[in-house]
DNA sequence: CTAAAACATTGATCTAGAGCAATGTTTGGG
DNA sequence: CCCAAACATTGCTCTAGATCAATGTTTTAG
């Protein structure tokens, strides 16, 4: 029945290195970086220090560049990052080439676009970085691998989707019955500083409406 | 380290009957019932005989009349519902007093409110049927323990959340860049039959619009 | 079967937010 | 440090969709 072998995978070194850039490689024995990984998913779900290993083996460590694309629309999503510094956007870009922001990930939030890195289909979103960042990232393999293998980490992903899920819930009520202005408060009491730290013109997209309209929204907060 | 104990809670008897009403134990036995389930699960991850069984001793049959009410804001939400025959619509109602719907889950489709039932709070939604409407139904205790102690049903439940999640995203760009009508479209590309099984005031508030837009739309189409 | 209530349609306004153009301000690459 | 390019603001106009009132139609309870 089981599809993956548990025995083998949760001996740990069978999964190390596997889909990592040699130049990473290091950031493996960095044991800082992961700290605020292991605060995240410890909040989800006790860990033994065995768990907190197999977790560090499997992320590897990463900057990249304002602007710079982690997907881009059409490739196969690969790979679940995790922000500790910078912020990352996900987005469509519709028929008029306009940017669609579902998603802003800023730190300590997981991104990737489930429907590729589930189904392996092409992406239709991008991932693309709107600051300098630093991320953790896990090879959809071993990502999934470890899910199967280890139950806290298959509690600590259900967990991940059943937030993220009453997440969008919320997003969903409030582009249904929300004026921009409102959608414009609930943004700002879940990130208070989100003004300051982005372009209007990204925010603007995340919330629906025009760099315009957000404009004149402003002065009247 | 298991909070539940795999040994005992997969022997199956330990759980029946618990927490279902006696009227309709008898549904237990009433194999046919089931299949849509069976069907729907094994869709998602083939499943042996052994889990089936597991599977039909822990949800229970029930009829509902139309606009009978299955959670009300407030209550907790002890239950996974499952639809046979009519369907359900989960809204909130917002401080006009207005209805807010998030979701229909027509035949074949599983309805709860996630966030009240993970996290035993008290609900913010209504889950109400539409019409005279058959389901099964599972205790969220027996749900929890099946989806840690059969992995086959960890995996049935993680592609439900993997995909309650996608089709959430969906809608979400759905409101933030399309129009009403275009909206409208989509929806009858999903359910081409919608606009004449349910009254036009319930997918009005679906799309987040007025009964008297809809009806103005309804002549573009 | 019938009457009341709920629901749907339609016309006449009204308004939030879009679109566009002109102008000012920031940013970042050389 | 500078200048081009990207971004933000503001005024004017336009439109999708809301609101409200009047009328027609369908449901439902008795």
């Amino acid at each position: 029945m089981p599809e993956f072998n548990l025995g083998e995978s949760s001996k740990g070194e069978y999964l190390v290195g596997r889909g990592i850039p040699p130049f990473h490689r290091h950031a493996i024995l960095k044991m800082n970086e992961f700290s605020p990984l292991h605060l995240y998913i410890e909040n989800l779900h006790p860990l033994d220090k065995e768990v907190k290993d197999q977790i560090e083996h499997s992320f590897n460590f990463k900057k990249v560049k304002k602007n710079e694309f982690l997907l881009q629309e059409g490739e196969i999503c690969k790979f679940n990052y995790f922000v500790l510094k910078g912020s990352l956007r996900l987005f469509k870009v519709d028929p008029k080439g306009e940017e669609m922001i579902r998603y802003f990930a800023f730190e300590n939030k997981f991104a990737t676009n489930l429907t590729s890195f589930i189904t392996g289909m092409p992406s239709e979103e991008y991932i693309q970085a709107n600051e300098k960042t630093e991320l953790l990232y896990i090879p959809k393999s071993i990502f999934l691998d470890l899910v199967e293998s280890l139950p806290p980490i298959n509690r600590v992903y259900r967990n991940m989707l059943e937030n993220a899920y009453i997440t969008s819930q919320k997003r969903i009520y409030n582009f249904q019955s929300y004026s921009a202005l409102e959608r414009l408060k609930w943004l700002l009491e879940q990130y208070p500083k989100i003004l300051s730290r982005l372009p209007s013109k990204l925010i603007a997209s995340y919330l629906g409406i025009t760099p315009f309209t957000l404009s004149r929204l402003k002065a009247e907060l």
